[in-house]
DNA sequence: GGGCATCTCGGTATTTTTACTGAGAAAGTT
DNA sequence: AACTTTCTCAGTAAAAATACCGAGATGCCC
């Protein structure tokens, strides 16, 4: 019946898995393929409908991707924890940005793996996350350890003029947005740029995007130019 | 969980897929659904191993994602059609940008479905191509009628230099990778932000992005820890 | 108190961008 | 041939951004 389930020990008996990935397709395919390893796949498409899933009870390991529009699965899984839901998480996402990662981490995931990655890999993440351990993808490992963490804490002002800056707002207007002084937003500025290390307020902004540190504007048909 | 394949008639018989996307388990969940759909299945994950697969003549529908680094599938497509390789393409892809999809279609792709989508349209879209009409989801058709490209046509050296301010490249870098002076640069940089009505670079990149004149770096951020 | 981070602001200098002006060359259309 | 579009480049000027320097004020932790 199995079609290869001698090779990997099937990963547990009676798990309940529930799957959520803004992308049909995707998640249609990988149900077929939990659904050989697992007793029963729950499928959802975005996080209002993770968190309803989840706190059913009827769930006994969250596999779940990060973009899930308008509400992402890391507000979901915040708001998960707090509600003191136990559930394991595994992120299954195709960014492997070491802030995206850590903060899945933080907000309370308990395995990362990549899409990039074979289907394999996240049958030993199932593994060792119903085993009560954390599990990262080993590419991922290795960027973490490498990655500038500390260079990526963004302070409040910094936050309040990079998004200015993200408006398409220029100094002098960021300046009486927040009721400072020029020179003020000047440094804020340039600290920023220091801290991404780029040269440029553009790079600044992609570089940002590309981070996770602001939000970025993707195109939606109905979205009419505004003023703000 | 019925995908009673009952439901949709066989899209055909005799049916060999070639399958690419850069992420392996998704590719192998997709592979799983398609193998109840068709003959067999193959699976690659880049560009290279896509055009030898294609021009192997061993494969009736290609279905690839675009991004593949490093070689993405819109090149590798193009290379195809210079051979005069004619196997029918859809391309399976997370991005709706209509500048995207009508690169792709002009690429030489016959069909283009968007992962959100459920693969019961990508069951159709496959049927239609093999018929050898061409397919866009509906999503995408309204979209591409909505999108201001008429207004927002942009020249090849628009769209080159657009393309260096989004990698963070500042003027005179833009010039010396295109070869041409810093003031024509400045020519196009001016023209492009009186087409789009801003004031700055970082306003041209945010806006392009917005009208889906130039990709967005993925990622929706979820929440920053912070006070909540 | 001392250390630390953050926010605040200024000086100075250079580079870059923005915003106009105009204009020739090349290619394609009618 | 006339016309359009695009690409090319330059002059000029003001505005803005980048890149350094420094420093006082605040609050917070040990």
């Amino acid at each position: 019946m199995k079609t290869s389930s001698s090779k990997h020990s099937k990963t547990t008996r009676k798990l309940r898995v529930l799957l959520a990935d803004e992308h049909r397709c995707v998640a249609e395919g990988l149900a077929g393929l939990l659904a050989k390893q697992t007793d029963s796949v729950r499928v959802v498409h975005n996080g209002e409908a993770l968190m309803l899933a989840a706190l059913s009870g009827e769930v006994d390991l969250i596999i779940t991707d990060i973009a899930m529009p308008p509400f992402s699965a890391l507000q979901a899984l915040h708001r998960l924890r707090k509600q003191g839901c136990q559930v394991p998480v595994i992120v299954l996402s195709t960014h492997g940005e070491p802030l995206i990662v850590r903060e899945a981490m933080q907000s309370g995931a308990n395995g990362y793996v990549l899409k990039q990655s074979a289907s394999s890999e996240l049958y030993a993440a199932m593994a060792e996350v119903i085993a009560g351990n954390q599990y990262l993808s080993p590419e991922l490992m290795a960027s973490m350890l490498q990655a500038p963490e500390a260079a990526h804490h963004l302070t409040r002002r910094q936050r309040d003029v990079i998004e200015g800056m993200a408006k398409g707002r220029r100094t002098s207007e960021i300046a009486a947005e927040l009721g400072i002084s020029i020179r003020t937003v000047e440094s804020h500025r340039q600290a920023l740029l220091d801290l991404l290390g780029v040269h440029s307020g553009v790079a600044l902004i992609r570089e940002a995007e590309r981070l996770g540190l602001i939000a970025v504007t993707p195109y939606t048909p109905g979205t009419l130019p505004e003023g703000d």
